[in-house]
DNA sequence: ACAGGGACTTGCAATGAGAACC
DNA sequence: GGTTCTCATTGCAAGTCCCTGT
């Protein structure tokens, strides 16, 4: 509850800013999160994710490592995994050495019923065979790549779309259930637009249920678009063309030409917008469109338009409050302007309402003990106390690290002389009850009391939730000032523990629009640090961390802006641009492996392990981080070499997330590790001589803008792509939706994204289980049932001894049917969910599968967009929706 | 070259809200 | 109609990578 919140007071903060620094010294100890824990401690079977958690209780284990030791320190023992393959190249499979030789046969789900481990693995492997397919593998794999990639480029490659498609898109004929009205604005302007490819129809408010109206735009579902779509599954084959280049420059250009934006906002409007509201539709970021084109830059000037949109708002009555908009008078323009570039110009205007802040502290009053007996606090300690008290139940109380980090803040706010001298004879229970009370209180109110509070909180955060940019309306991403806290750190983390201090208007620089209303500092009697006019930038505000103060935490616009779409467009272009350039790189790094130049060597060998493996480039950390690593990072330790020539891996990568992975590679390869290694001590570097700095000159060398990251993007996408392809047959929509999550998860699993375990699935799959069990006696009885009905018998009675009703043999087959495809569905749910039970699958469809790629393929099968992408990936990925049904990444 | 500031993306877990279940 | 389960949303930590000043 709200308990937590503390007074304003600068107290209890300013205190701390000092000690950040932490003692440099930390064992790392016992993971933090149960699935590190396990992770370490358990081994796992062979895949590679392995980790996660079983059993574990939260117990940790600690190596002891100290930090620095750290490096040495052991990990269970790794298994093996086969591997799966980065490049999933279209074509893929055969040439890429990438994969790994798979051994078992792909599969999907279904065959995975094994037991996690194997059927993680084999999901691995599953992929790799994809590639494979055609297989062949090993050999080829190690050819140069590029052959193999050549091929693959050659295949598949697309490079199309600039060309928008104009008509096709969408239309959204149905009529909109709320808000029709806005809805039209926005598609009108589409269509007129079309052009552009991608314009975005943006769902202008966030507010109004975007999905409602990408849906009915779009396409899958309605039939007849769906039909036109059908028709063109062709795919482009237009080849990499210059554009890419341009998109490149592109990225770099500053978008000079602004557009012009519609009206500049004014001032006011935001607070004022109760009256209006909603938002632009469209706007799409014309530079998209132009990318895709070619050329882009002059297109991209002349066509924008803007679009205005009145609406207005139905203010639901409560419930929907959110929803609820109103007219909105900022309309969106399609504007030009790429911004992508640094330095480049991002908005012309913006208007804003900064931050909220958390509500001061109040004091419960609740006494912890102190060798039995209750103590006096002060609000400020006894905030302090309970943020503590209420993490009772987390693994952070198992943590050494956790308790001196908070003691030793804590004890700066209770002073020298507090009677409360040392953390073990304190105990927090009273605290921690009384919190758990509230939270029942809670959870047991009505729901108009419920509703009431969220309304509320929805009136006085309401001028915050919106920025103008532009003229246009958009959701801003994190208004709410990050209240005090204690800090938890991921892993390992030096730092955990430590008081996360309350941010005031003093800590907060702010970023507005010149001319127009610097928003006022909520808290009486304060102002702001500073406000800037920076439009170089899209923050709308900052403060600096109170954990780490060299490091800031940023208020952004939320991801479905259009400033966010652009460059998440701009990300996918790069990836896409790598498709033609790829055969070349790995050709190129191929021919270094075996280079004189150590650092080349390395540079080599690091770009195939970051092509192959989905590798993160890994920054140098600093010892006040947990220690994980990336790449470039990787230490002796980290590597394995298994003869003849395969490498097992095994680190914690980010957010302390253990990758577990054995992998064949070239003999070059190979070869250049074991040398890399030799005469090293596990903690040292792998790779001495490289960092990410150097890597990635290296990189954009070989192609414009490309870097270490472009690599997993490319790499995701162009799996998802190719397994969709290959894999969607005709069938029911839920067929195909299992096909795509079978892509997806292979993307997971090749970007190691994981999840802990739900304290809760042993017991969902035993009832699974026992509701199949139950399913399967029912359908004995019925066969029982329907031999005596086929010999004119009449039904034996049923387990409570009541008599049946008399079937005919026919209705007896067809109960049975259903029970079968009854059970046939549970063992698959059951199949997928164990399948599933550590893979996350939300990550990558977040950020590294291109959204054209599902949206082509939702057009082209007629599958509901809605079926993939919830309403904030469909607002997300707004700028998306009317990519071709031929798109192919 | 390089260290470090700075801006933005990526990632898992906790929360919350709605759907399914009993 | 309340409870449990699921899944979406939010929170914020932890990465990547660019840029600048020295």
């Amino acid at each position: 509850m709200m308990a937590l919140q503390a007074p304003i007071k600068p107290s209890v903060s300013d205190d701390f800013d000092d000690d950040d620094d932490a003692p440099a010294v930390f064992k790392r100890s016992s993971s933090t999160t149960k699935k590190n824990l396990i992770k370490t401690e358990v081994k796992k079977p062979p895949s590679q994710r392995n980790d996660v958690l079983l059993g574990s209780s939260g117990l940790h284990s600690s190596n002891g490592q100290s930090a620095r030791s750290q490096q040495g320190k052991v990990h269970p023992s790794p298994k093996t995994s086969s591997m799966r393959s980065p490049d999933m190249s279209p074509k893929a499979s055969s040439s890429t050495a990438r994969l790994p030789p798979v051994k078992s046969p792909p599969t999907g789900l279904k065959s995975s019923k094994s037991p996690d481990d194997q059927s993680r693995q084999s999901s691995k492997q599953s992929s790799v065979v994809a590639t494979k397919e055609e297989s062949n593998s090993d050999s080829d794999d190690d050819k140069p790549l590029s052959s193999r990639l050549q091929d693959n480029s050659g295949k598949s490659r697309t490079m199309p779309v600039l060309s928008p498609s104009l008509g096709k898109v969408s239309l959204k004929d149905s009529p909109e259930d709320s808000d029709d009205e806005k809805p039209l604005a926005s598609r009108l302007p589409q269509k007129s637009y079309a052009p552009t490819s991608s314009n975005n129809r943006y769902a202008s408010d966030e507010k109004k249920p975007l999905v409602s109206k990408t849906q009915q735009n779009g396409f899958a579902s309605s039939k007849n678009q769906a039909k036109s779509s059908t028709l063109l599954n062709k795919r482009p084959l237009e080849k990499t063309t210059p554009s890419d280049q341009l998109l490149i420059k592109k990225l770099k250009i500053s978008d000079a030409s602004t557009s012009t934006k519609l009206k500049p906002s004014v001032k006011g409007e935001l607070e004022s917008d109760d009256d209006d509201h909603i938002p632009i539709s469209q706007r799409m970021k014309k530079p998209a469109a132009a990318s895709a084109s070619g050329n882009k830059s002059s297109s991209a000037k002349g066509s924008m338009k803007k679009v205005i949109i009145k609406k207005k708002i139905t203010k639901p009555p409560t419930k929907n409050f959110k929803k609820v908009m109103k007219k909105s008078k900022y309309s969106k323009s399609t504007k030009v302007t790429p911004t992508s570039g640094d330095g480049q110009k991002k908005w012309t205007t913006l208007v804003h309402n900064g931050v909220i802040f958390p509500p001061p502290y109040t004091p419960h009053g609740v006494k912890m003990l102190y060798k039995g007996k209750p103590v006096n606090l002060t609000p400020e300690q006894e905030e302090v106390a309970t943020m503590y008290a209420v993490m009772k139940d987390t693994d952070y109380m198992q943590k050494d690290k956790f308790k001196e980090n908070f003691w030793t803040d804590w004890k700066k706010i209770l002073g020298s002389n507090h009677v409360i001298q040392k953390l073990e004879h304190c105990d927090f229970t009273p605290i921690y009850d009384w919190y758990q009370q509230e939270k029942e209180k809670k959870k047991q109110m009505t729901k108009e009391e419920k509703n009431a509070l969220k309304e509320e909180k929805m009136k006085l955060e309401e001028k915050y939730m919106w920025a103008i940019v532009d003229g246009v309306k958009e959701k801003v991403g994190n208004f709410r000032v990050e209240p005090p806290g204690l800090f938890r750190g991921r892993g390992e983390h030096p730092k955990m523990g430590k008081l996360k201090r309350r941010i005031r208007p003093r800590d907060i620089t702010i970023n507005i629009g010149k001319g127009v209303p610097v928003p006022e500092c909520p808290i009486p009697g304060e102002r702001w640090k500073e406000v800037r006019h920076d439009n170089t930038v899209t923050w709308l505000a900052f403060w600096n961390d109170p954990i780490n103060p060299k490091e800031f935490k940023y208020v952004f616009l939320a991801a479905s802006s259009s400033l966010k779409g652009q460059s998440d467009k701009e990300k996918y272009e790069k990836a896409r641009m790598l498709k033609d350039y790829i055969a070349n790189i790995r050709a190129a790094y191929t021919k270094d492996f075996t280079s004189k130049d150590a650092m080349k060597r390395q540079i080599a060998v690091a770009t195939y392990l970051i092509d192959k493996l989905a590798l993160r480039a890994g920054n140098e950390k600093d010892d006040d981080e947990a220690d994980t690593v990336g790449c470039c990072t990787l230490k002796v330790e980290n590597v394995k070499a298994i003869s003849p020539n395969s490498l097992e891996f095994n680190f914690l990568g980010k957010d302390s997330i253990r990758y577990e992975n054995t992998v064949e590679v070239e003999l070059p390869v190979y070869k250049a590790i074991v040398h890399f290694q030799s005469g090293k001590k596990p903690s040292d570097p792998l790779f001495d001589e490289l960092d990410t700095t150097k890597l990635n000159a290296h990189l954009k060398e070989l192609m414009p803008g490309l870097t270490a990251k472009v690599f997993r993007t490319y790499n995701a996408s162009v799996t998802l792509d190719e397994m969709l392809s290959r894999d969607t047959k005709d069938g029911e929509v839920g067929e195909k939706v299992v096909v795509y999550q079978r892509a997806n998860k292979e993307v997971a699993i090749i970007c190691n994204h994981q999840r802990s375990i739900s304290k809760s699935h042993v017991a969902q799959m035993t009832r699974l289980q026992e509701k199949i069990d139950e399913l399967q006696d029912n359908m004995k009885e019925l066969k029982g049932d329907l031999d005596r009905a086929r010999k004119g018998k009449p039904p034996l009675k049923d387990a409570d001894g009541k008599r049946k009703r008399n079937l005919t043999p026919e209705a007896l087959e067809k109960k049975i049917a259903q029970i079968e495809a009854k059970i046939e569905k549970m063992e698959r749910d059951k199949t997928t969910r164990e399948d599933l039970k550590t893979v996350a699958l939300g990550t990558s469809k977040i950020n590294y599968l291109d959204p054209r790629i599902t949206v082509a393929w939702c057009k082209r099968h007629e599958v509901p967009i809605e079926k993939i992408f919830n309403k904030s990936l469909l607002a997300k990925f707004a700028w998306a929706m009317d990519a071709e049904p031929d798109f192919r990444f």
